[in-house]
DNA sequence: GATGAATGAGGGTTCATTCAT
DNA sequence: GATGAATGAACCCTCATTCAT
């Protein structure tokens, strides 16, 4: 096992926030803003807000980011960053392709769950027709590698006669995501319509159950 | 019981068309409104634009609406309204019930793709926690009546042992509703993301085609 | 004699400024600028000021005007229009045309002094390179009339045998002007630098006497 | 006699380019304040352009100079000392006075059109009534000599008998200061009001032209 | 019933300037 | 001596909304 060195406490004193520490500053920021941004939008947003919960001044907020659709952007960016990260950890290479099937489900849709963040950031920026992720200097990295991941968990399946063939991945990553999406973003008009508090525990197993058997159906032979 | 004053003449003469003006002014900055929500959400939206768009002005909107958020609300359950006009004139009752429920699908998603306001709103909504909906009166009349639609279809589906039996109409109609609306809410990140445009027409039917089929199998017999 | 019909007391009450009167909210706000602009140009007026000044409302100027730019514009336009109506009144068909030429000189000359708002606003709009007057719906309007006159009096003062042929009357112009308009703008520096104080009266006496005996030996003859 | 303590050898063979790269540093950024403040005035003008254009940082402008105003007065003070190094080279001792008149009219005429950052910075200190030129310490070295010399001038032309006695010579570089600084600060107004450009050379020939025949005849007999 | 004038509040942004290293 | 991070104070402008006629 390999001894970590020891950090200078210069980088990596824990006293807190340190003033002058650009890095922290800006993470701060970030943070605060893709909460604000969650919660209200683009436009109802509010600077102030941002920064004090950031703990710094309105003014860091330009310092750092230079206006308030910038800071958007870095905010959509860092959602989606943080979605890719926890991509990384995934692994779909178990014998069971459609035990893999059902966690890679499980996956994307609790990610959406403990990320409502994402979701509404996402909204936003389609109510704007993606004007601020095409602008993105990081586009490329943006794309997800779990279409590619999907493909192989198809094609072993296929091998194993357990999947039909001829599965296209994006076709089949769509569905999954639309299927929690849809559900978690739309809960609130969806409660109010149906007269049915969809938020609750047993409702939204309800729909990843059935998900799921839906998923698993589309791809299953016969 | 109250009697009603006899009118004069004058007025009742003249209360018609007078109505008539009433009502097609409210319906322009209505219709108006409804485009300039859908296109800006909640907040981005101007009043000034709403009024230039309805060939009225500014002072009208709060005559007739009180707030911009009642106006909202108003444009709101108006698109709520739409669709359910287009509903009423929904039958399922052919003999063949998957022919029935491809249909089906085909008429919710062709109503998406016809009404982005109706998305575009609806994501706005959400993104207030549906706050506007549950304020309003109409809350009853919202109830989609499809899904009884539905359940009546899968009854005889399921009796003709066409259909496997226990499917919830519900998770039926939710899955074919996220099918639809995901994708053309989200496609503009998507797009991006993926780097191929997902509202050019070949990429649109062959996700139509896709999501039917997942459909079909949901709730085919073996 | 025409006997002037008597106004309605509506359009004319001496009664102070009245609330919602368009063109008196409107003229005094374009008055406070005047005086703003003149004093601190066009970056350092604050808004503020004029509104105050104007016993208005920041807001209204944005109302009236648009922006800070056009109403610097309006400013602008409406210290030209000032002097045009100063000029109107100029006669210069007296038999003497040397008595008529230092009238001339003496007139544009107190004008200056009497204006110095003119000469300010010119030099902020100089600064610019005239960006704003450019874009003047009103440039017209606003090309002196005087030049013409002064066309006028070179005229009848070289049939008369009193001033020497070929004097151009543009060019004669601008040398008057030029004696009046850069003592004035300039006596700040002068002062300083000469060590004199150019605003005495006696000094500026001075400079008019010789400045119009220069003007004078210009177009006499011999 | 004071002797200089002897310093050491380190330092001097260092203060040499050190002193060297500090004023270098120092000119240079007074260089690109003249140029900001002649194109933007006081108030208009950017620290962050100035320290760009200078290839330094804004912090160094205030580690110089103190504060925007004190470098607007140096700035200043800079423009009038190359003034006033210009003049240094000018003789006007030829034997015609009146060619040695207009030699110098067309010295001050060129210097002016050649630097248009001297009447921009004139221009805006006068708006400021010369608030900086009161405060700078070297007032007294800002004073023209060219009146003096001019008055040598008027005194060998009257004694000559070309030109008219009595004639002050501070009216007369009043005169001539005029005629050329009015043309050329205002040329971008009287462009737009006269409808012709004031900056075409034949224009401003035949100002210069004009010019140098009234003050010649300002000041020669009969 | 309809209109134009008026308004308070606040939002994003920028600027000159100063810590802290 | 020089630098990058930080800041407070405003400034222009806009928005939803309401008087007053």
């Amino acid at each position: 096992m390999r001894t970590e060195p020891a950090r200078s406490n210069r980088m990596r004193s824990e006293s807190g926030p340190r003033r002058r520490d650009r890095e922290a500053t800006r993470a701060r920021i970030l943070g605060a803003a893709v909460i604000e941004f969650a919660r209200f939008g683009l436009s109802e947003a509010r600077g102030e807000r941002i920064a004090r919960r950031a703990r710094s001044s309105e003014r860091m907020l330009y310092y750092y980011f230079g206006s308030k659709e910038e800071l958007f952007r870095a905010a959509l960016e860092s959602v989606y960053a943080s979605l890719r990260e926890a991509e990384r950890s995934l692994r779909l290479d178990e014998e069971d392709s459609l035990a893999a099937l059902e966690r890679f489900c499980r996956f994307v849709w609790r990610y959406y769950v403990e990320h409502p963040e994402f979701i509404s950031l996402l909204n936003t920026e389609n109510l704007y027709k993606a004007r601020h992720l095409r602008r993105s200097a990081q586009l490329g990295e943006l794309v997800s590698p779990v279409v590619g991941l999907l493909g192989g968990l198809i094609e072993r399946g296929a091998q194993a006669g357990v999947f039909r063939p001829g599965v296209d991945p994006a076709q089949l990553y769509l569905a999954i995501a639309s299927q929690g999406y849809f559900y978690l973003s739309n809960r609130h008009t969806l409660s109010a319509v149906l007269a049915r508090d969809l938020s609750a525990p047993e409702s939204l197993e309800a729909h990843w159950r059935e998900s799921a058997e839906m998923i698993r159906r589309y791809v299953a032979v016969t």
